[in-house]
DNA sequence: TCATCCTTGTTAATATATTGTCAATAAATT
DNA sequence: AATTTATTGACAATATATTAACAAGGATGA
C-alpha cells in the first residue's frame, strides 16, 4: 500500500501529464511494455522518481516485467480525470480565446467545448469551430443548463475578478486563468493560472545570466 | 554577502516575475516603500521567503525601513533582463502565434517583436500588428540581420524539432516553446516550455480529486 | 540626542522532495 | 524444474526548499 493514502504533492501531480504524454507516444509506436529504467532514460528523469510517483496512486507495475503501457496510460488518464468528459467554456473571444478554442489537444484530451462568450457586440453570432460566440448576458443561464465544469478565462485582467466570482457562484469547478493577475475568489473553485509573461520573463532571466 | 554567489535555484527564479508584478502594482498606487511582512501578506507567501529570495541577488532593503518599491522593481527587472531590449520573432502565424503577437504584455515587458514567420503561402504578406508575415525561407537571413535573441515556437510539434535546431544554430539564445513536445536540441540554447495541455490536465486532476 | 521600535540579512531548524538501495518476486533462460 | 536475470515497491539516505529565529543596525519620535 505504501504512500497511496497520503496527500499527493503538486510536484508529483504536475509530472503526471508528462508521463501521460510519453506513454501516449509509446502506444503510437506499438510499444506494449516499458520499465521505469527505460522510461527514465527517454524522459531524462530518474527511474526511482517514476516508480515513486506512480506508487502514490497504486502499484501499476510487475516485478521482472515493468509496466504495461496501455494499462498505465489509461490509469493515469483516469487519475487526471480525462475520461470524465468535462464541459468547458471560454470567456473572451479575442485572439487568445480563439487560439485556445482551436487548440486541437483540447478536445483530444476529452474536454468538451460547449460555448464561447464575449462582451463585444461585433463578435456575437460569429462562429469559432462551429460554436457561436454568445453575449455574456447569456452566461448564467448557459452555465446552469449545460452544467459547465471548467471555464477558460481569456479576458483582460480588468474584468476577470468579477467574472471569476460569478462563475464560481454558478458552480463551475475549475478556472483556467490566462489573465495576468492572481485570482482571489471566495469559493472552493480550483484555479490554474497560466501567466505567459512570467514564463517569458523566466526565459529572459536564463538568457541574461548565461551571456 | 550571504548566498549571493551560489547558483540560484529555479524555484526562486520562477517567483521573480511575480514579485515584479506585485511591485509594479504598488508603484501604480504610488506606494513608495514596502516591508517583506506587508508584501508577504499581499502575496500570500512568507516574509522569510521574500527576504531569502531577494538576498540571492543582493541586499536591496534597509533595516527598520523595508524596501524602496521603485528601486526593487527596477532591480528585479534588471535581473530578469527586461531592459536589455531583446529582439523576438514568432514562428507560426496561426491562432496562437497571432494571439502572442497581440499580447500586450509582450512589448510592455521590453521585448521587441521583429518578425513573424509561417510556411503557408496564404498568410505571407498579411500583417499582424504592422508586422508582415514572412516565409520561412527568409528566416536565416532575417535572424542573422536582426540579431534575434528569442524565438517563439507556435507551430505544431511535427516540424518543431527541425526549426528549433535551425534557430539554435543561427545563434538564437532562447526558445519559448508552445508546441506539445519536449525539445532536445544540440546546443546551449535556453528553452522554456509552455505545455498548455499539461496545465489543463493538472486542473482536471484537481477537480477530479476534490469532487 | 537618546531610547524604542522596526525590519533586514543571515543562520539554524524544519519540512519536503529526490535519489539510492535492496528484499521480494515475476519473467526469461537453461 | 531449476537457475538466472530483471524489475518492482518500499524504505532509507541524501539533497533541496521553506520557515523560524534573532542579532545588528537604521528609522522614528519624544
Amino acid at each position: 500500500m505504501g504512500n497511496r493514502d497520503k496527500k499527493v504533492s503538486m510536484a508529483v501531480v504536475r509530472r503526471l501529464p508528462r508521463y501521460y504524454r510519453y506513454l501516449g507516444e509509446l502506444l503510437k509506436h506499438d510499444i506494449t511494455r516499458i520499465s521505469s529504467k527505460e522510461l527514465s532514460q527517454r524522459m531524462g528523469v530518474t527511474a526511482s522518481q517514476i516508480r515513486q510517483d506512480l506508487n502514490c496512486f497504486g502499484g501499476f507495475g510487475q516485478q521482472g516485467y515493468g509496466y504495461s503501457v496501455e494499462y498505465l496510460y489509461k490509469e493515469i488518464g483516469n487519475i487526471l480525470g480525462l475520461y470524465n468528459g468535462y464541459t468547458t467554456i471560454i470567456i473572451g473571444a479575442g485572439n487568445l480565446g480563439r487560439a485556445l478554442a482551436n487548440h486541437s489537444n483540447f478536445e483530444k484530451r476529452g474536454f468538451k467545448l460547449a460555448g464561447i462568450f464575449d462582451i463585444s457586440d461585433d463578435l456575437i453570432g460569429e462562429e469559432v469551430r462551429n460554436i457561436e460566440i454568445m453575449h455574456m448576458d447569456k452566461l448564467d443561464e448557459f452555465v446552469k443548463l449545460h452544467r459547465v465544469d471548467i471555464a477558460v478565462l481569456a479576458i483582460p485582467k480588468q474584468g476577470v475578478s468579477e467574472v471569476a466570482q460569478r462563475l464560481a457562484n454558478l458552480g463551475v469547478k475549475g478556472l483556467w486563468n490566462f489573465s495576468y493577475t492572481d485570482l482571489n475568489i471566495e469559493s472552493d473553485v480550483n484555479i490554474e493560472n497560466v501567466h505567459l509573461s512570467d514564463s517569458l520573463m523566466t526565459l529572459s532571466y536564463q538568457i541574461t545570466q548565461k551571456n
